[in-house]
DNA sequence: AATTGATTCAACCGCCAGCCG
DNA sequence: GCGGCTGGCGGTTGAATCAAT
């Protein structure tokens, strides 16, 4: 029986622990948390329960929100290349799960610590004399998921295409580094704007496609860092429909950036 | 159809660091 | 410098779900 369902029928609203509901979050607690980013923004957590009514700590708001609320968190199956820098990641930082989220976009620590542990340190555990059977059961897991995934990838797209030219350039801005941004575009900037018919026309816009490709660049400029970073920009978001990739959420845009400040 | 074991993931806990008065 | 507050992080738990028997 689920917490909700229990809270309903005891009447009780859930666990009380010294005024503070806890356990899982009703809809209407979710709708008065997104209200209260929504007017106020992210941080000071803990005036929530004062200003949105909630009966929940600020530890617990910040943390139903950073991983399951956020409007820019991807849905679905980790992908088979976001597993490969999960695992390159891991090798290179170890368990600093919320190092290795924001090398990808979407993705919470929670999430990737989960994956890792579900994934990785039971795989060590398949025992030697059955190898063979676990293998079919994730193989089979696996491609149901993937079909799931596969849906869920074509709304969104269908979505992030309806956005694209809704997209509010100033705070996608405010959230992307103060970097001089009013150098003229290289020609293979213009090259790769004109085949993905981009054509910006206010400033901002141009900040914005101007900061998306310097980040890119300085990428491909360190070099002792390149096997690392080229598992980041072949993702197909950003190479392959370079289109959704602009229309990305401005907190996607922040967290695509975030690892090369 | 029922049972059992495995897996997933949302949520909590404790600790720590940074900030501020 | 100190203590309290706050936010962030990593580890852990347990309910829900899935797959196998």
């Amino acid at each position: 029986m689920s917490w909700g369902v229990m809270a309903g029928q005891l009447g009780w609203g859930g666990l009380i622990d010294e005024g503070w509901r806890k356990g899982p979050w009703t809809s209407e607690e979710d709708r008065l948390l997104i209200e209260y980013v929504r007017l106020h923004g992210e941080g000071r957590w803990n005036s929530v329960a004062r200003l949105a009514g909630l009966k929940r700590n600020g530890k617990s708001c910040r943390l139903r929100w950073v991983n399951y609320l956020r409007p820019d968190l991807k849905r679905g199956q980790i992908t088979p290349h976001e597993e490969s820098i999960i695992v390159e990641l891991h090798a290179r930082w170890g368990n600093r799960w919320s190092t290795i989220a924001r090398s990808l976009p979407g993705r919470t620590d929670n999430e990737i610590k989960n994956y890792w542990r579900t994934h990785f340190k039971k795989k060590a555990k398949v025992s030697p004399e059955n190898p063979d059977k676990a293998k079919t059961r994730l193989l089979k897991r696996q491609q149901f998921q993937q079909q799931q995934l596969q849906q869920q990838q074509q709304q969104i797209q269908h979505q992030q295409l309806l956005q694209l030219n809704q997209l509010d350039m100033k705070k996608i801005m405010s959230l992307l580094d103060e970097s001089d941004n009013k150098a003229p575009y290289t020609p293979p900037m213009r090259q790769e704007m004109a085949s993905h018919a981009i054509y910006p026309s206010t400033t901002e816009e141009h900040g914005l496609l101007y900061n998306m490709f310097n980040v890119n660049a300085s990428v491909s400029e360190a070099s002792n860092e390149d096997i690392l970073w080229d598992g980041l920009w072949n993702l197909d978001d950003v190479h392959g429909n370079f289109g959704v990739a602009c229309a990305t959420s401005k907190a996607s845009m922040h967290n695509l950036v975030a690892p090369f400040c």
